[in-house]
DNA sequence: AAATATTGAATTGTGTACAAATGGATTCTA
DNA sequence: TAGAATCCATTTGTACACAATTCAATATTT
């Protein structure tokens, strides 16, 4: 069940450059996950000492973990008053869907060129998982999937730099869709993701850019920008669950 | 001299959302410009003690700051083995043109719409500023001030996640032309900036683009990409002279 | 002499202790 | 009772200490 080791969403690599060890790298996966597929709110503090005592470390190896998930604009940290899940703005919402047109539009190209059969195969078997997680009404999954092919997508480029934006803006929308969309609309509709394996297999460059920027616009007009109220939970409950779904990292 | 208020190469908010009090900014500020600068050559290891003697702090405020550089690729964090500043490879100075291509001239439309008067004539005071560095044979400072020209540019358009991308880009351009390029060659010749401004005044969104598109690649082609031999320096006395020459810092 | 093993200084990883700041509850005042 | 000031519990910021690891120099073996 669940297994997403092909094609995660982020970098995936051990040696990120970061110089985080195992240890980390399993934090820091489980509070992304917990993230993206909105088992916490945006606004849900996230206390070191809790996180702490959540995964059995020193609040030392949690800071660590918050500030790059701070830098990766999926928590708001501010001086002396710790971490929260990171509420987006109308503003940023905007900026995020507007980066993500350029960058994934302007890609195609090279992503069209380099589109082997295994790479559009790979395509293929995330949309797979995709419906199939629809199917079963696993809408977080599901989001997750759909985030996990853009990428996917881009990574086909060979780009590795802008896969890292991608990645980075591909989370900060799921937490949009978590802000000011209702989860169903935002997940279940766009599943229009077969069509464009084809345009690219038929290396129609246009073609795809067309299909790309029509889609990245209808997602964008499914999340409703108006302002919510912050929510708090028993984040500690919460990520142990996260955790257990989880087994293969230890 | 060397007053840079107006438009530093960098977020330059004092509140980047990532949590750090003045302290830290200032210190990673410092770090910021002696590397994008050129005063620590590529591949320079970068020892916590000595950076937490230099700046009378402990290893733990210096951490911070190294895994900040680190998230923004201008430092190496390798498991056990500390820090050091980044050698792009060939791949990556390959990855980050081209994807300074995608997002610069991808962005051009909303520049262009944006463009008020105000926001020209902070764009040509930058050039004047480049023209003088360049006439003292300041090349560091020249370089710098390229960089803050194009980061300057994309700003107008008012995407600030996209402008936090391309200063991330700009700044590894620096160490990217500092590991294969000849200084002079990369910062001199390129001072078509004047240009693009009155281009952009007229209004032409895609005379601006293929303006764009033309420098960008001029300024890769001067970057000659054949590996070069890692340089050991001291460290100590190069980041005192930094700071010295930035006294507002304090 | 070359290759391998060992030792130790230097450096990084992690936990803990204490200082500083925050925010809410209580008390005081008008 | 409304507002302001104060106090205290909670939480974060920073320094330091010790464990673990690396790397290079020395010693050992063949």
């Amino acid at each position: 069940m669940g297994k997403r080791a092909s094609a995660e969403l982020g970098t995936g690599r051990a040696d990120d450059g970061l110089g985080g060890n195992g240890r980390d790298e399993v934090i820091y996966r489980n509070l992304f996950v917990a993230i993206v597929e909105n088992h916490l709110a945006p606004g849900t503090k996230l206390p070191e000492d809790t996180l702490a005592e959540t995964y059995g470390v020193s609040r030392t190896s949690i800071r660590k973990v918050l500030q790059r998930l701070a830098h990766e604009r999926l928590v708001d940290v501010r001086l002396n008053r710790g971490a929260s899940v990171a509420q987006p703005s109308v503003g940023e919402a905007r900026d995020i869907f507007s980066a993500r047109r350029i960058i994934e539009c302007g890609a195609i190209a090279q992503v069209v060129a380099k589109a082997t059969p295994a790479a559009l195969e790979e395509l293929r078997e995330l949309v797979r998982r995709e419906h199939a997680a629809q199917d079963r009404g696993d809408w977080r999954e599901s989001i997750y999937l759909s985030g996990a092919f853009h990428v996917a997508l881009i990574r086909i480029s060979g780009n590795e730099t802008l896969t890292d934006f991608l990645t980075q803006l591909v989370s900060r929308s799921s937490l949009v869709i978590a802000t000011y969309g209702s989860p169903q609309t935002a997940s279940c509709r766009h599943s229009e993701h077969d069509d464009v394996i084809e345009i690219i297999a038929a290396g129609d460059v246009e073609g795809t850019t067309r299909w790309m920027d029509r889609h990245l616009r209808d997602v964008e007009r499914t999340v409703v920008l108006v302002e919510e109220e912050p929510v708090a939970a028993d984040l500690k409950k919460i990520l142990e669950e996260v955790a257990q779904r989880r087994p293969k990292l230890r």
